[in-house]
DNA sequence: TATAATAATGGTATCGGTACCATACAGCCA
DNA sequence: TGGCTGTATGGTACCGATACCATTATTATA
């Protein structure tokens, strides 16, 4: 139907080689010949068929990012960090999003295998080797974004999900707080319990008892992030403060909070894991541990890109990004507030909240 | 490198052919024969190839979708829809994104032809019709998402954005009303020309002048809410309410209002066009005219498979989906409320003022 | 002038599947 | 017994592009 290499060969005089040669640039093509041909080709509209190319070549220049929720904005971030990076090297991207679904996420593994794409980064739905020794089977290369698998050699891409939260717990507890709940994701994936251990971690190095933790596992969504912050509220004493794992249970545990009657920060205080986009910001909210979500998108890319052009023998990589801690309203002011910093405007206030956080930690 | 079908061939015994019937349970195969075919399988860890098949198939099962910003949310939504209607018919999807930039919409489009998806679903970044034309020369069918193209053959799948503005204006309007500012998009965009036409057939309507009129084009992000909300603030009189005509122009808006010391509504109203995800909901606060994301991807998803299955001759359709008026706080009360209604709680209050709307319209 | 290097072009095989046609045998009916 | 149908399997060509090698004309070098 549509037009092939050979009909602009045919229409142009010339070889289906010589097509070739002034479609990719290569070899000896003569000015009088290649325009002869790039006429032939606006006339017939021929499109090459990367199909073909591909099969030949052995390489199709796309790769595979696989997210676990492109409705968060988290993800959508980081997906724009690999786009652009992917891009600029002449790679185009597939997205697929699982759900935290491992069903979903091996059917489209499967697919995506079947379609030759030439590397992977992916978000494992679980903490296991399986997809990615799957992966690595067919002589293709991954890089693990987000979080760790043990026990498999490759390249990983991650936040700093254990200081994060154990500088953000420390904020808290600098704040006076003495009860906080942690609400998490799942215990099957390493950022939950990462976040956990910072936690864990900096309500020890207080010298609270461990009697003081208040862990609640659960999934990374609004859904979750409501049952555990109603559970929590049930805990005794009432916690002052809870610790959000990630961006959507934070949202959960507000509209919790929200239908208990209790305002945030006066009531009680919340802070969150995650990166959150202009979104959120309308109202400076959130006092978070903010991941470098682009900036992970690119760095995975790029080191996927490395392996293409040949590292492929070098030794597995771990690059972990730093968490910024951000502090705005919701984590409230000291329990005992200084009369000082009552009213001062914004930014001011949250510089001055910084630079308590640096003399505390 | 990885094996092949003919290496798998060999392992069974078996010619390749008689692979591929295993493979795809075509023609007649013995169960013995199967059996030995699916062990080679298992045991040489074999992968078929897409690539080669779809060559042979002229199909790829494959398509894409062309959207203008996937860090918002109203099109990862969209982008839902669409994935699940074609994941159930056993397709893929590669998901773009063109930051409304034709140049960037017009390199994809180039690389998913050689790609030979079997077809688009494309938001294009500017009504024209060109984009269109050069999809359908390939006879690839294509359907166009969200906005209209003047003059050319083919299915479109798109919101009310007329009629959505009109009733969300006229609400204003009811409410006391006299100065409205519309903070639209691009006017090369039909839906932002669409919800400027809406918000100019309430007003005349409503009897008033034209030069009530206060239209500000931008374009849809924030940062166009931003500047186009404090022009509106310089007109005189100031206008009393603003219409925004999408989701991200209402958070530069508010951020606008937010610096000018202006609270919402009490001292200024504002309405949004477009689907708000679960995130803007953690306190219900904007009145809108919601449309229906996630089924505008599906149903623009379910007419291009139907062409895809062979009704690619019958005429050119047009699904408008209604949006829904939704009433929450932004919008304020009556410029001068009854008494009855000042301490309502929320959802009594907002089924008040939806009564009042239909009363009106 | 002979030889080599460069420029320009083409023939053929190949990537990994599958369509099409051919072959072979078993069982059944007239 | 011959002819037919259904079952099971394989040979060959082909999808569209390109690698590899070959060929020829032209120009540079010894």
């Amino acid at each position: 139907m549509s037009p092939t290499i050979r009909d602009v060969a045919r229409r142009a005089g010339v070889a289906p080689i010589t097509v070739s040669r002034v479609i990719n640039n290569s070899g000896y093509v003569s000015q009088e010949t290649r325009a002869r041909v790039e006429a032939a080709i606006v006339e017939l509209r021929y499109v090459p068929n990367t199909l073909a190319r591909s099969l030949r070549f052995k390489k199709t220049r796309v790769l595979a990012l696989i997210v676990t929720d492109i409705t968060n904005p988290f993800w959508t971030t980081v997906a724009r960090g690999v786009e652009d990076v992917a891009n600029a090297h002449g790679f185009s991207l597939i997205l697929c999003n699982t759900d935290e679904d491992e069903a979903k996420q091996d059917a489209y593994l499967q697919v995506l295998l079947q379609k030759r794409v030439d590397g992977f980064i992916l978000v494992p739905a679980r903490s296991i080797a399986e997809p990615v020794l799957a992966i690595q089977a067919q002589n293709v290369p991954v890089v693990v974004l987000d979080r760790q698998i043990p026990g498999v050699a490759v390249d990983v891409v991650r936040s700093d999900s254990e200081g994060g939260a154990y500088r953000l717990v420390t904020y808290l507890l600098a704040l006076g707080h003495r009860h906080i709940a942690v609400l998490s994701g799942p215990p099957t994936i390493s950022t939950a319990v990462d976040r956990v251990a910072g936690y864990r971690r900096a309500l020890a190095e207080a010298g609270l008892p461990p009697d003081a933790e208040r862990i609640f596992y659960g999934t990374y969504d609004i859904a979750s992030g409501y049952q555990n912050a109603l559970r929590a509220l049930q805990s005794t004493p009432r916690p002052t403060a809870l610790f959000a794992a990630n961006n959507f249970i934070a949202i959960g545990a507000l509209r919790a909070l929200d239908e208990a009657g209790l305002r945030v920060p006066d009531d009680i205080a919340l802070v969150c894991f995650d990166d959150v986009p202009l979104w959120l910001q309308i109202t400076p909210f959130f006092t978070m541990a903010s991941q470098r979500a682009y900036q992970m998108g690119q760095r995975a890319t790029e080191l996927l890109l490395e392996r293409l052009a040949g590292a492929d023998q070098a030794e597995p990589r771990e690059i972990v990004l730093p968490v910024d801690i951000v502090i705005r309203k919701s984590s409230g002011t000291m329990r005992t507030p200084p009369a000082a910093v009552a009213h001062r405007p914004d930014s001011a206030w949250e510089q001055h909240q910084m630079d308590r956080l640096d003399e505390l930690i």
